[in-house]
DNA sequence: TCCTTTTGGTAACCTAGGTTACCAAGCTTT
DNA sequence: AAAGCTTGGTAACCTAGGTTACCAAAAGGA
């Protein structure tokens, strides 16, 4: 029943280290809800009974919040193989989080939290696996948010900027590196204005403390950034 | 050998919901690594090999982590029941994101993942219970370190103060409800200075948007608030 | 009851950084 | 090769909000 969706499954972050086969089996025992949606239906509403943990089989669709304002916000994209729900499976919320509204016709499959955890004939390592699995998507979601509470409670532009070069020194290990990001991308993640960011950064290169060509950038002066990201 | 911490166990959040007796029995089965620690010695050093989710048996710690300026910062705080580690344990780091440091002499017990993940011989309630809520502990944090994301990126000081409201009177179902937090925990919640909050809910008083006297607020122009949280 | 500490509010001052508009260089597409 | 688009940098302008110092009221402790 699964099998037409095969390669869709095996991209999914929730079944990673499951053999194909394994993976037949172990669905075929945890019996997942598939549901299929038209273009512009929509897959969960938010604040409605939530379902399980979703996963996209076919199609595509958006992640969607109300702001407080009540407008209506696009959090993401989903495609095939993509996990959603999984942070309040767990959680003890009762609702869906946001509403999510499919973008082509679609097919998404529920599993129920219960069914993650649950007790099934074949105590088996698939079974464990998934459970790992599930840690691990949420833990390091946790820790991904750790990092930008990190990155957005810095209070100075070059506080914000210091931080992240001296961040990606480190994982660099070496003073010169290539930025993850453009600089659109990297003013987004630090949460200021992108000509600001530039500014910034060229008095910081005028000031000797760093070089950079376009996303080539070198630390001159660690110990001045350093004293800057206190 | 569990028995003699039976009260600080109870009331730890990974064990929430399985009887004393059965916890008793479980640990017995998981057999917990067991370290004592004297005043000021270091219970975990960041980047060293982690050696499992803890639970602070006896005695008081703290949570320190070094930044990126070199300063040792103090995060939080740990007494008998509180859990530490959680966050990496089955994120795939190897190393503790922390360095933990006793304050009083302390007993403290490491849980391997694998052990809480494990086959154990007795398939019983309670190792589901364990798993269920070492997902609901990582889940939980998650989700609020999310919420503290999207108040964090909300860029101007009246667009916080708004959405932080707003939030509080849609919890409270009501447009008249009494804040969580004094003055200096609100600035810190919203990461802004005091003085400057203190301002600008005088402003929005004056304006007839909202009303307070000291921890009661009531919002008088709903609308307005949201236009402001956009 | 009195003294001390905490909390919340205020004001003056100043600059950090957002906004807007623009432009050049590089990249992509036709 | 040329046109169009994206990316990165710049400058002028302006105000939001941080900082500092101070004070009154309220709360807590002796």
């Amino acid at each position: 029943m699964f099998a037409k969706w095969k390669a869709e499954l095996s991209i999914c972050p929730l079944f990673a280290g499951i053999a194909p086969e394994e993976l037949q089996i172990m669905l075929a025992c945890l019996n997942p809800e598939v549901r299929r949606y038209q273009k512009n239906e929509l897959v969960t509403v938010e604040g409605e009974k939530f379902l399980g943990v979703g996963v996209v089989l076919a199609g595509r669709a958006i992640v969607t919040k109300e702001s407080v304002a009540g407008n209506r916000v696009i959090l993401s994209s989903l495609q095939p193989g993509d996990l959603f729900g999984e942070m309040v499976a767990f959680s003890g919320r009762k609702g869906w989080p946001a509403t999510i509204l499919a973008q082509q016709d679609a097919a998404v499959f529920f599993l129920a939290p219960e069914k993650i955890i649950g007790n099934c004939p074949r105590q088996c390592g698939s079974h464990r696996r998934l459970i790992t699995n599930m840690l691990r998507i949420v833990s390091q979601k946790a820790l991904n948010l750790n990092r930008k509470v990190e990155h957005l409670t810095i209070k100075t532009l070059r506080g914000k900027i210091a931080v992240f070069l001296l961040e990606q020194a480190k994982e660099a290990g070496a003073m010169t590196f290539m930025l993850p990001f453009n600089r659109n991308e990297m003013a987004e993640f630090l949460n200021v204005a992108r000509p600001s960011l530039s500014r910034e950064m060229g008095r910081m290169k005028a000031e000797g403390l760093i070089d950079f060509h376009g996303a080539s950038v070198k630390i001159l002066d660690a110990e001045a950034l350093k004293r800057m990201a206190e």
